[in-house]
RNA sequence: GGGCCCGUAGGGUAGUCAGGAUCAUCCUUUCGGCCUUCGAAGCCGAUGACCCGGGUUCAAAUCCCGGCGGGCCCGCCA
């Protein structure tokens, strides 16, 4: 494996560690990326000032002198309190051409750890279809997956199903109780908005009679003491939902791989051995009606919110309860378990934790927090109108793509269009959320969901696009990772950019900073279209097998990264 | 009332955790250029920003304290 930013690295932490010890000094330094553009890694002397008690810039210099210049550096200069490197160029150009022509798809890929993660999220509430303020969940959640992946670790995703509850009993009573002609109309035909009109009316009638509460209140206590009848019932209103929500997680190409039922927490009686086993505890306290709660004054949760409570005046488990069970489950399987939360869960995330500590876990689960998504009016809210769901927001990105081609691509046959629109539509909705660190607020604009200029999906797709077109007309050529014809500054900052792909990896998965993908490719994208618009590739003479190969390296980075943000590659748009 | 998160050009956003380099990143908007070379969903150029006030430091967008503005949370709900 030649991974050449990690061989320069190591040979000029060597080099520099080489020449401190011949000035007599062991001190730590660290590596970094230069801002300024005239060099490729640098080793800022700050920090070796006091124990050398001489001035960065003169330490820089003398160091400078004795660095011995090997391997893939090139040069090295003292500016300004920096020792600067330079790496090799041709060590960069062949390095990075020849790993991506060997490597191809899994260029980028780290190699295996040994180790399972899992990843859960979506798990949204099955009463309702995902409107766009919690479709960064699953958005987040694959993307993270895949980064994951590419960091070498063995991927599950999970969705947790909630089929615990009020919320799903009320609508389990509506679909068994009211008929077809009594509710309004539904806006889609699928499940999780069919169901929809039955659950509001549901809601209503409860509200104002009597009769219904009392009804959907002994459904309750039956499914809460087990009744096989209720629960299956319940089971299946939940499944119906369910598969109208994997059909729009399935529209833009989200694929969960393990669903876990709450209700299974209760039933194999892991809920009730948490509650036992937390009893025990010295942090463990009862109320004078029955109920047990967790005081959690030492873990640094104060307030009203340091009483945890576990289990209600009767002793039944709470949805936090069962919520343990399932983490202990989860953390007996897997090295890692993140969980994709919106950020109304901080408090529980900390509360659960410390429910774990307690229980002496000696993992704790990772959470992964991201803001809501709102509209301009305001907070979205299925009841009050002020909603835009997922569904609707792929149609429109889809239908606004669609119309982007017609008017380009009429040529291609009306199929072909809107197979590319949808992979474009889809595109720019997934890069336009996944591009925005999670934890910022998140202000949803139609004019910047269906933007595919600059900065979006679109300039990605058409950029891998415009690299398949050149190599279709090219034909045949010879591959070669000879860097002497590749001479021209904009080929330089193209491979330069390329060899960065391991690290942003890395620093997605590991540092679970998925932004920087997307950032990085359209740093990659930016850099192919100048060299395309500055340098000739189809009629070049003797650097025309070289410029080729360089395109064709190209189309298999981009290729990759938009593998990584879940996002399609269309070969013409 | 208490706790957590966010605040960078007209709009959005990277950099903040691990403080450093003469121009603080990128997109968009506005203004001006480039299609008889391979796809103009593109390229080139111009304009424009670190919420406020203290402090630490040789050095602060970055660390600390205090404000201000926005979000979220504080159920024997899920």
């Amino acid at each position: 494996m030649t991974m050449i930013m990690d061989t320069f690295r190591k040979d000029v932490t060597e080099a520099v560690r080489d020449a401190l010890r011949k000035a007599g000094c062991d001190e730590p330094f660290v590596t970094e990326m230069p801002s300024a553009d005239n060099a490729d890694l640098a080793v800022p002397c700050f920090t070796l000032a006091k124990a050398m008690k001489r001035p960065p810039a003169e330490i820089a210099a003398s160091l400078a002198k004795d660095i011995v210049i090997k391997g893939t550096i090139a040069k090295v200069q003292a500016v300004s309190g920096y020792l600067n490197f330079t790496m090799s160029r041709d060590a960069l150009m062949n390095g990075t051409i020849s790993d991506i022509l060997d490597k191809k798809e899994t260029y980028g890929r780290l190699p295996s750890n040994g180790k399972r993660v899992n990843i859960e999220h979506t798990s949204t509430n099955p009463t309702g279809p995902i409107h766009v303020g919690r479709a960064r969940n699953p958005i987040i959640g694959d993307t993270l997956a895949r980064c994951l992946s590419g960091c070498g670790y063995d991927v599950t995703t999970e969705y947790y199903v909630n089929d615990v509850g009020k919320q799903v009993v009320i609508l389990t009573w509506g679909i068994d109780n009211i008929s077809p002609e009594e509710v309004e109309k539904a806006d889609r035909e699928k499940a999780d908005h069919a169901l929809v009109p039955y659950y509001r009316l549901a809601n209503r009638m409860m509200e104002s009679r009597p009769d219904v509460a009392d009804e959907i209140s002994s459904m309750l206590r039956r499914f809460e003491s087990g009744d096989p009848d209720v629960i299956s019932r319940v089971r299946r209103t939940t499944e119906r939902m369910l598969g109208g929500l994997n059909e729009t997680l399935s529209d833009i190409d989200v694929k969960l791989d393990v669903y876990t039922w709450e209700s299974r927490f209760i039933e194999d009686g892991s809920a009730k051995r948490t509650v036992d086993e937390l009893k025990t505890s010295k942090y463990a306290g009862k109320e004078d009606d029955g109920a047990w709660y967790l005081d959690l004054e030492d873990f640094g949760v104060h307030g009203t919110n340091k009483k945890f409570t576990f289990t209600r005046s009767d002793g039944t488990t709470l949805y936090t309860t069962r919520d343990i069970a399932y983490h202990r489950h989860k953390l007996s399987e897997y090295d890692r378990v993140i969980g994709v939360l919106g950020e109304d869960q901080k408090l529980g995330s900390k509360q659960l934790m410390c429910a774990l500590e307690i229980l002496n876990e000696k993992k704790m689960p990772e959470p992964m927090f991201y803001s809501f998504v709102s509209l301009p009016e305001g907070k979205m809210s299925t009841r009050k109108g002020v909603v835009v769901y997922l569904d609707d927001l792929i149609d429109e990105s889809t239908e606004y793509a669609y119309n982007e081609i017609r008017t380009r691509r009429s040529d291609l046959p009306e199929e072909r269009m809107r197979e590319i629109a949808r992979t474009v539509g889809i595109g720019a909705i997934r890069y336009n959320i996944v591009r925005i660190q999670p934890e910022k607020q998140f202000v949803f604009k139609w004019s910047d969901a269906l933007n595919f200029d600059g900065n979006s999906g679109p300039f990605l797709q058409y950029s891998y696009a415009r690299a398949c077109s050149i190599l279709r007309k090219a034909g045949e050529f010879k591959r070669t990772a000879d860097a002497s014809k590749l001479t021209d500054e904009y080929e330089l900052k193209l491979v330069k950019t390329m060899s960065r792909f391991y690290d942003i990896i890395r620093a997605a998965g590991e540092e679970r900073k998925i932004h920087l993908v997307p950032a990085y490719g359209h740093e990659v994208a930016s850099a192919f279209n100048q060299f395309y618009a500055a340098v000739p590739v189809l009629n070049s003479g003797d650097a025309r097998d070289a410029r080729l190969t360089l395109v064709e390296c190209t189309r298999t980075v981009l290729r990759n990264i938009l593998g990584y943000l879940g996002i399609g590659a269309p070969e013409e748009m």
